[in-house]
RNA sequence: GGGCCCGUGGGGUAGUCUGGUAUCCUUGGAGCUUUGGGAGCUCUUGACCCCGGUUCAAAUCCGGGCGGGCCCA
């Protein structure tokens, strides 16, 4: 990547980036360092970043901070630029759900009883019918759609939602990443037969590829093992991330539902011959953890680093201030930073009465992607100086014409992340030719038959999970690391989130 | 599911064993001063999770409750 950076600011004059602002005790910013405790670098790194609030006193419910929302409503709002460009209307359903409404599909039961939160009293009585907080909202919507789609002229029905959602997680709640209550999006399709629905998970698939590339993560998508796929789906689909600490994140899913909860909630169109059939259904979801996966992947010992599709604020602009040249200098400053909005950008002065470099430390530490610092001798020499976020680099550049200097700084520096996560992503998956192997964190993959018995074998002998086998397969031949017999694919598996 | 640890200003802590004035850092507020990578000084706001017990006296000891963290499966 330094390579691209330097073509490409040649005939600049750029200085050494320095790697990380360490003072001479080789104190960081922050408490943790992120290298050597990730756990505890990214719990300091959430709410010192002022992405979230852990105080409020129910476990696994934080608060979003207006930082924090204002970048998770950024990240919405690529997710609902693709759903308005891909034909989904948005709808917002109620939060509770009816409790015999919940029990008509017997395995999505299954999988979600354990973890539902209850209403059971109002208003001093106790309820007749108990209400539940969604865990997801198939129950919720289903017996809705089964008044709404009537004929094949109503198909396909493409709807989706972002709402916060319920789920009583007993492992140890985390940020972003395992939350009781959470941020959540849920796209919810019925089609008139199974191809249908396949085309969807296509189109669903595109729109992953999209979103992880503007937030700059990379990501492989995994088909689930039959006993980890989603309650009630014929086949899940998974798209995981790989974090710095080894262990993957799940950062989205599609599943395949075909008939299952058609069936349930009597979803029926008429077709042009007239007879009456089951819609196939898909639904697509993600949360919260897309911003946890950009804290994670992207951030370092200074703080959070937003890719420039996300960033609140994308520029900030330091002035450099002395008592003789104060007015002249915030002047210039303040026009800058009008300058960029007027561009689109979301440009800040922050021409608060501390030193240049608190607010240095303030801004890395939130995670804005480029800062910009004018003083007195800029404004002498004509000049402004440029720093990226990532890799600190600074680049005095003319104030006149800075304006696309300052684009294609931050489009490189979003190229720049992406593809770092992509190559840590690559760099992290290790093939292992026997379970006896001494193996790394990481995503392992291994030679597998396809038998449960040998996945769960797997699983217990690797202290990892198994994520499935990946969706576009890569040709393989060669045994099973448990049975020996021959496979046609692989196993990947690692320690999760 | 099993085990371990911990609750002291907004955040981080000392004090708890051995009962008696609650420590330090940071943050917040006011002022002076300073400004090209966390400046300094002065003043200032602010805390012992809850309930009960023992005691002249409880942050400290005892019991219960609630809350939080970590490890293993």
């Amino acid at each position: 990547m330094p390579g691209i950076t330097e073509t490409v600011l040649s005939g600049l004059s750029v200085e050494e980036a320095t790697t990380m602002p360490a003072d001479e005790e080789g104190q960081t910013p922050l408490g943790h360092r992120k290298s050597e405790d990730f756990n505890e670098w990214y719990n300091e790194v959430v709410e010192r970043a002022d992405l979230c609030d852990k105080r409020y006193p129910v476990k696994g419910l934080n608060i979003w901070t207006a930082h924090g929302w204002r970048t998770m409503t950024a990240i919405d709002s690529i997710i609902r630029k693709e759903m308005a460009e891909s034909g989904h209307g948005e709808v917002c359903f109620p939060l509770l759900v009816p409790e015999d409404q919940f029990r008509k599909e017997e395995q999505h039961i299954k999988g979600f009883s354990d973890e539902v939160y209850w209403v059971t009293r109002a208003g001093g009585n106790d309820l007749d019918v108990r209400l539940l907080l969604r865990p997801t909202s198939e129950t919720a919507m289903y017996p809705i759609f089964s008044l709404w789609v009537r004929s094949h002229a109503d198909l396909p029905l493409k709807l989706f939602q972002i709402v916060n959602a319920f789920r009583f997680d007993t492992k140890q709640t985390r940020a972003f990443i395992r939350m009781r209550e959470f941020h959540f999006f849920e796209a919810h399709t019925c089609h008139s037969d199974f191809e249908g629905a396949e085309r969807q998970i296509q189109e669903d698939l595109h729109i992953m590829a999209r979103l992880a590339s503007r937030l700059g993560l990379g990501f492989l998508v995994f088909k689930r093992p039959d006993w980890d796929k989603f309650p009630g789906a014929f086949y899940s689909l998974a798209a995981d991330t790989l974090l710095p600490d080894g262990r993957t994140l799940q950062i989205g899913t599609i599943h395949q539902y075909r008939e299952n909860f058609a069936r349930a909630y009597d979803i029926k169109y008429e077709a042009e011959g007239g007879e009456h059939r089951h819609v196939h259904q898909t639904t697509y979801g993600m949360s919260e953890r897309l911003l946890g996966a950009v804290v994670a992947v992207h951030g370092d010992d200074g703080g959070v680093v937003l890719p420039p599709s996300i960033a609140p604020i994308q520029v900030v602009v330091v002035p450099i201030l002395a008592k003789e040249t104060r007015e002249p200098v915030i002047a210039e400053a303040d026009a800058i930073a009008r300058e960029l909005q007027k561009t689109g950008l979301r440009a800040r002065l922050d021409n608060r009465d501390i030193r240049p470099g608190a607010k240095y430390y303030y801004w890395e530490l939130r995670g804005v992607p480029l800062r910009i610092e004018i003083g007195p001798r800029d404004i002498k020499e004509g000049n402004v100086v440029l720093v990226r976020r990532d890799t600190r680099q600074k680049a005095t550049v003319p104030r006149v014409g800075m304006m696309p200097e300052v684009r294609r700084m931050l489009d490189l520096m979003a190229m720049d992340m992406t593809a770092r996560s992509v190559s840590m992503l690559k760099s992290g998956v290790r093939d292992i030719f026997s379970l006896d192997d001494e193996h790394a964190d990481g995503i392992l993959r291994a030679g597998w038959c396809g038998q449960d018995s040998c996945g769960h074998e797997m699983e217990d002998r690797l202290g990892a999970k198994l994520l499935g086998t990946l969706y576009e397969k890569a040709p393989y031949s060669g045994r099973c690391v448990v049975c020996e017999r021959e496979a046609s694919e692989q196993a990947h598996l690692a320690r999760t989130y």
